[in-house]
Parts: C-alpha cells; structure tokens; sequence
RNA sequence: UGCCCGAUGGUGUAACGGUAGCACAACAGACUCUGAAUCUGUUUGUCUAGGUUCAAAUCCUAGUCGGGCAACCA
C-alpha cells in the first residue's frame, strides 16, 4: 500500500457484511480477494472510484488483495492509451495491486479452451443466425424464444466449426459460439447467450493473433475464477446477468466459484457520469478535454485541485447498498472545506479590484506586517506581507450606502484590513464620465498596527487586501456546477441533457494577489481568505506565473442572505 | 406486458423482531482579526393495505412507485 492511505475505519455495509460472514465460516479457505475490472476504454471518475475504494477497501481491511484485471475483450474499443491513464488513477488514489495486475487478454487461450469444453459437453453450439433472425429467435422478455436451427447439432460437428471460427475461415457476423440454456427462460441473458464472436481486427495486447474473441459474460466470471476471485463485485446491472456467471462456472471444472455481488452505482448531482454522456461531452468541444476541472473524470478532479484523501473520504462517507440514489454534490464539497480547511495555508488574493489610498500612510513607507499562514495549524507558521499607502480591496467589500447587516466598509465606518490596520473610510473618487467609483480613500490608525486593537474597541468587519505596489496580476479560473439541473439524466421530455449546461460553469478572472501567491509552485494549494482554496495549475502554471482553478469557494453566509433578501 | 432488484427526513445512510440514530443540507443563536472554521439548538422520515407476533422499518402477502434487462458492448 502507498504510504499516503491512511486506513480510515469504514463502517460496515451489506458487502463487507457477506464478506465478513464467508470468512467467519471458512467459505474461500478464509481467504478474501476482490479484483477492480476495468474496461481500458474510456478515463475514470468518481464513480469508478467508488468501486475502487470499496474493492480495495474490503481487500485491506480483511487482510486479503485486491487484483487490477483490465478486462479487455472488445479490441474495437479498447487501447492501451486508457490502460495508462487507469494506471495512474488508480496509483493517484493511493491503492496499489502490487503484483497482481491481470488482463483478460491473457486468458484468451484458457478461455478458448473452457469453450471447446463447453462444446464437447453439449453445453454450447455455433450459431450461423443473422443479427435479424437471432433477435426473432431469441423472442422478447414477454415471450418465449423458439430453438435456433443448429442447437441440436453433435458437438464434434461443433468443435469443428468453432475451429474453423478461429482459423479464420468465416466473416465477421458469420458465426458465433453460443451457450445452449435455455430459450424459454424468462431472463433473455440465459437464451443460449453468444460466448464468442468472429472479429478480425487486432488487439491492443494479443495484436493478431485471435480472430475469436470471448464476450464479457463468458470471460468476467472464468477471470475470476482463474485468479481466484472470492467476491465479484459489481454494479447493479449485471445482476440478471448472476445466473448466466453461476451457470457458466457450474459447468465447467473452474478452480473455485466466486460470488457475485451487486451494489448501486454512483451517481452525483449536476453532473454525467456515463461514458457515453462524459465522451460526448469532449468530442463536442463542450470541455476542454478529459481533464477539464469541471469534469467528474479522476483526471479532471485531480486536476481541479481534489486531493485522493478527500475523494476516499467521500467514498467511505456515501455507503454502500442496493438502492439507486443521486448524491449531493454539496457532500463532496463539504469533504473538501473539511480537510483544506487543516491543510490549506492562507494567503490574500483579489479577485475584483478597486483602489484603496490611506492618505495619512506615507508614499514611501512600506509596513511588513505578520500573517498567520493557517490558524488551523500553527506548526505552519507565520509570513512577512507588504503594505503600502496604496492598495487593492475587493469591490463588493465596500458599500456607499450600505444595506442593515452590511459590515464591511462604508463611508465614516471603520473596518479592519486582515494583519493590517484598522481604517476609517473618508470618501470616494468617481469618473466623471461614468460615475464609476474610481479610488475608495481611507485614514489607518497606527496604533492598530497588525489589526489589533489595543484599546479593546470592537471591529465587525475584516476584509483582505493586497498592497499595489507589490501585488501581481494573476489568471483565475472560478468554476461552478457543469449542469444546471440536479439530475441532467432526468431531463423534460423531448429536450437534451446538454441544453442544461451551465453557461457560467468556468469564469476566467485576473485577480491582485500577494507576493506568496506570485511565487507558488505548480500543485500548491491555498485557501484564498474569504473567497475559497485554489490550486496551481500543474499544466499552465509557469515560474513566477501561476495560473490558479478555485477547487471550491468558502462558504458564504453574506451571500447566502442577500440572495434571499 | 415477462423476469430481476429496490423503497427510512430535502439528500445520503444506520438500526439484522425490542427507545428510528448519524452525516450533509436548511434554519436559528453563540463565538470570531476569514460573514470561513468552531460550538449550541431546531425542523423534517420508516411507500400503501392487510397479515404473523406480547412487540414490525425489520418477517409474510398484495398493491403503488422507482430502477434494471430484449448489443455478436462491458
């Protein structure tokens, strides 16, 4: 395991529950191993992450392994480029598989052989149907299939024609292996289900050397039991697919039966988590790539600023069962304040400014003042901050006739600048022109020195500030919710989920921020006093020119009123 | 319509026949050199109808509602 996880108690679930009771009863030998499967054709997210903590959870907490099996079995949709970034994902998270990384590929030739074995018990038969007959065949939920013409045929006849499958002397769609079940059944997936299919086309891994290849229901269940899986876990809509896993592995001589368990995928408030929707998405030039920060995707969440702790955090706290929620997103977002909030030093940056001028403070003067850099960690330390005669308040921190509640500055009022001095504000310059308010002027008190008040007097409002003089012009990128609707997979009838994008999902900004923030490595993070934790973008960031994507604003009980009011 | 699965406050989850609890959200207050954080308090819940039982969120039956399944995808 990497060092970074930390083995955070999870709270039983109906899984671990099962898992539990099988080891107490000595069901696998005692042994627990699970395997996270995914398909190398398209990034991870959140979702996946789900899965992952609960595999690796489980595998940890019971003293077992959990196996990394890429189950690769449609080359026309997988390459090795997703196998790399599910690598990296998976490692990024903080879960490790040590030597068991498996692929489903690799099993092609046992798998070939538990085919030709099923065919000489008469247990599956090549089918020549046409995609059009096969539907008629295999009838619909309601109604009974009826038996396709070659079900009966002698499995020598069968053996042979399966061999010439994979000798590649018929068409793609020619022919396929099929399972000989039951046509009747009322599960479809246990209607003589298609095992094998023609496909000449190359494999990331195998290159040409198949022609066949296994579908997923023959080849998931046969995996785990080669690598002798104990639970299969999995989501919700494989659970009618159980009874084709449980007979698959009866009828075969497997070196164990694993069980298949279902639970409820993810799903999170504005926002897609399909493959499909999240592809869509990216084609369309909707995002900006995979990566994007307003994306569900591993990447685009690492990227965003999340941490993998945060993101496990979130895991543990969700559950696990059977039922098909929508999470709040405002859970995750809660799960990020909590632990930036100990680990994010402070620095003042901002974001909309306007000119403030203390006209008692000399030109030349320049004050270092101390700053706490996290008052959640005193371990961190304190920083030098200039201030200067002249400086940058954010706008919206200064009101000319302010509403009843207002704290911030006002005309005769006085407020604290953060670390700073208190300061009274004497009046306003405007445009002519405009009317805009141009520079904001204000007198300090020197004996406040530090934003303290040695005479004990009260001061409501605290607002951050950065010099102008020493102050750098930044990028930010403010982000918010991808999707304007709570669920963009319940959109009204006869609209598209993509209408619901949030039009102001990503605000690009240029904001004043203090020297610390100007000097910041790539990948650091901050919490912005008052506004919210930031992150320096690992791609665009240069030296001495960070670029930061906000992970998430700061609560705010002010905003939150005044749209109310 | 056939089969499978599910249903506990606004949301997510616990209670495994014996006092419906936790978290998020919301609201109110305290505190505050971040209108943050922290602390305190408040509101809101067992889908319906029968049955079993001394006792049902829990077991049974039926219904309602929601989800899944009819790719030679996974």
């Amino acid at each position: 395991m990497n060092q970074e996880v930390k083995v955070e108690p999870v709270a039983s679930d109906f899984i671990r529950d099962i898992v539990e009771a099988d080891r107490e009863s000595n069901k696998h030998g005692g042994r627990v191993i699970t395997r996270f499967p995914p398909e190398p054709n398209g990034y991870l997210h959140i979702g996946h992450a789900k899965s992952i903590c609960l595999n690796f959870g489980i595998a940890r907490d019971f003293g077992g392994r959990c196996h990394l099996r890429f189950d690769d079995t449609n080359p026309e949709t997988e390459d090795v480029e997703y196998v790399q970034s599910i690598m990296e994902d998976v490692r990024w998270l903080g879960f490790d598989w040590g030597e068991h990384l498996y692929y489903a590929s690799d099993y092609y030739g046992k798998l070939y052989a538990y085919a030709e074995a099923l065919i000489q018990k008469g247990r599956a038969y090549v089918c020549g149907l046409g995609q059009d007959e096969f539907k008629e065949y295999r009838g619909v939920p309601s109604m009974p299939g009826k038996e396709p013409p070659r079900r009966n045929t002698p499995p020598a006849e069968n053996l042979d024609m399966f061999r010439r499958m994979r000798a590649g002397e018929f068409n793609e769609n020619q022919y396929v292996l099929r399972a000989r079940i039951d046509m009747a059944s009322p599960n479809i997936h246990m209607r003589d289900p298609v095992i094998y299919r023609i496909r000449k086309c190359p494999h990331h891994r195998a290159g040409t050397a198949w022609c066949v290849y296994p579908m997923y229901d023959f080849a998931h269940c046969l995996s785990d039991a080669i690598e002798g899986i104990t639970h299969s876990i999995c989501t919700l809509e494989f659970e009618v697919h159980r009874p084709l896993y449980d007979w698959i592995l009866d009828q075969l001589e497997v070196p164990c039966h694993p069980q298949q368990i279902e639970f409820a995928r993810l799903n999170l408030s504005y926002t897609v988590m399909s493959k499909r929707r999240l592809l869509e998405l990216v084609r369309n030039g909707l995002v900006t790539g995979w990566d994007d920060p307003r994306l569900p995707t591993i990447g685009g969440l690492r990227r965003r600023g999340y941490t993998p702790s945060v993101i496990r955090e979130f895991c543990r706290r969700i559950g696990v069962t059977k039922f098909g929620s929508l999470t709040d997103v405002a859970l995750l977002e809660h799960c990020l304040r909590d632990e930036l909030n100990r680990t994010a030093p402070r620095a003042m940056a901002v974001m909309d400014p306007v000119r403030l001028v203390i006209d008692n403070f000399p030109e030349d003067r320049v004050d270092l003042l101390d700053a706490v850099n996290n008052p959640e960690d005193p371990a961190d330390g304190t920083r030098q901050v200039p201030f200067c005669r002249a400086l940058y308040i954010e706008r919206e921190d200064f009101m000319e006739e302010p509403p009843k509640g207002f704290f911030r500055m006002s005309p005769g009022r006085e407020v604290r600048l953060r670390y700073g001095y208190i300061v009274q504000c004497t009046g306003v310059d405007r445009d002519p022109a405009t009317g805009d308010i141009r520079a904001i002027h204000a007198t300090y008190d020197p004996a406040t020195r530090g934003g303290n008040t040695p005479d004990g007097r009260k001061i409501k409002g605290t607002i951050h500030w950065v010099s102008a003089r020493h102050a750098t012009g930044i990028e930010v990128r403010l982000y918010d919710r991808l999707f304007m609707l709570e669920d963009p997979n319940d959109v009204p009838d006869g609209q598209d989920y993509k209408q619901f994008l949030n039009p102001k999902s990503l605000e690009v900004i240029h904001a004043m921020v203090e020297p610390v923030l100007a000097e910041a490595a790539a990948g650091q993070r901050f919490q912005f006093e008052r506004k919210g934790y930031f992150f320096a973008d690992p791609v665009d960031s240069k030296p001495g020119q960070p670029v930061y994507n906000q992970i998430v604003p700061l609560r705010d009980a002010w905003a939150k009123r005044q749209g109310r009011g």
